[in-house]
DNA sequence: TTGACATATTCCCATATGAGAATATATTGA
DNA sequence: TCAATATATTCTCATATGGGAATATGTCAA
């Protein structure tokens, strides 16, 4: 098997980040695709690339104005993303928490 | 520019399906090479180079015990990807609030 | 209809990937 | 020292990628 696809899921996709960048920039409000190109440093071609691909797996939506296409940011696609990773949320503050007593420790130590 | 490599950062490391499987099996306990091996459905030496990658980005970290190799989980290095995906809480949990009150508005229609 | 603008698609290229197979490198125990 | 076991590395292959350039498509306005 090959390198899985970046169109495969969110997780893919938001691999890349111009990606990325493109979301957190659609994050605080809809754009049109020339104001994400102004935005972002690459070619507008690379742009209407990264968005058919935000696009396939429902990152993102479009809407139609005239000759203007308005792309803005779906949430709940990220969602999985986020659920995924507080699967691990548990054991990163357990980790903290040692991170924390240990500190204490020392400076009881000191005193 | 090519693709973002799988050793660039946690993002690209987890995008890969069998390295957040490795990753859900390691969530629960600390194990050996052939343990995962087992676990998985792929080679042994797929295995080791999917934890070289994760290893490379800091998701897990190696202990030596003997001939063994066990493997667990920094979730710590998970952080930065559940940080990145609240940034959206805030517009997920509003898509929700709006589905639930078009839901409401329905279920008053009807009554 | 034509020209201007906005966006999408196609083409080409260099590159890294993931898979399995084979091999190399520990480490242990006899 | 040698065989067995555990793990890592190397090799080859097929493939999808992201970038820019060029081109195609769509839409408006005159």
């Amino acid at each position: 098997m090959t390198r899985a696809a970046t169109t495969s899921d969110a997780f893919n996709a938001v691999a890349e980040p111009r990606r990325r960048d493109i979301l957190n920039y659609l994050a605080m409000q809809e754009r049109s695709v020339t104001e994400i190109v102004d935005a972002m440093e690459i070619e507008q071609s690379s742009v209407s690339k990264h968005l058919k691909v935000l696009k396939g797996v429902g990152l993102v939506e479009v809407r139609r104005e005239g000759r203007l296409m308005f792309y803005h940011v779906n949430a709940m696609a990220i969602r999985p993303l986020h659920e995924w990773t507080s699967t691990f949320e548990r054991l990163w503050r357990h980790q903290l928490l040692r991170i924390k007593e240990r500190a204490e420790a020392i400076h009881r130590q000191k005193q």
